[in-house]
DNA sequence: ACAATAGTTAAGCAAATGCTTCAGTGTTGA
DNA sequence: TCAACACTGAAGCATTTGCTTAACTATTGT
């Protein structure tokens, strides 16, 4: 349910925004608290609770609310699955590059 | 160069549109003119081309323009480079677990 | 009890995005 | 030479995005 293409169009879209990936860059560093999410970022806190919901939707971030403190962590597996999608067309560029390296050797050898 | 942040931005937003990603999986099977990559899409060639531009803003693709067809390739450096960003966030996160795992252990132990 | 804290929700708005169509330019094969 | 081909660029338009403010709810410390 990782790799369904929907969730990845949203973990992408998630992370195309600057202020998304500060805040997922401030939680990669410990769990924090909505107010410390928004602290360093030069916007109403509503603002951040809005970027906050799509990187929940996305899968990339997973809170959870005690009383009146809603803390957030990073969710690894979905980072990883961002990754993994890129991570595989570039070793698919790069292996396509390999065998036509090969090819090129082969047929120099040949003369 | 790569990792300057405005690159870095224009990168993810790039990838965050499922045309461009689909016309990036493209290429990471081999070589495609505009039209090439054109061809699974429901657009105009138009659209494809703003798109195309964007890729190549973005540094995720090279193109040049031979006779009248433009042949794309993927550029595997900014791959890599979007890559990078994702994987030390979430390595942060894991080594971090790694150390209040092995101090939850440690505390244990104590007992 | 009540004020401060922590967050939520809705409405509204300007700017950005993802298209479209249409009118080009330059290139190539017959 | 000239029609088909492979794009390219500008203008326009509907939708989405990233905010804002303002009014609200629920929790906590005194």
């Amino acid at each position: 349910m990782l790799h369904d293409p929907a969730q990845l169009d949203l973990m992408f879209q998630a992370l195309a925004d600057p202020a998304r990936r500060q805040m997922v860059d401030r939680l990669s560093r410990g769990p924090a608290s909505v107010s410390q999410l928004a602290e360093p970022l030069a916007m109403s806190l509503s603002a951040v609770v809005q970027h906050l919901n799509l990187l929940e939707a996305s899968g990339l971030v997973r809170t959870q609310k005690i009383g009146r403190v809603r803390t957030c962590q990073i969710e690894p597996k979905a980072l990883r699955a961002a990754e993994h999608w890129i991570n595989e067309r570039r070793l698919s560029w790069e292996r396509r590059l390999d065998r036509l390296g090969d090819f090129l050797a082969q047929t120099k050898d040949e003369n």
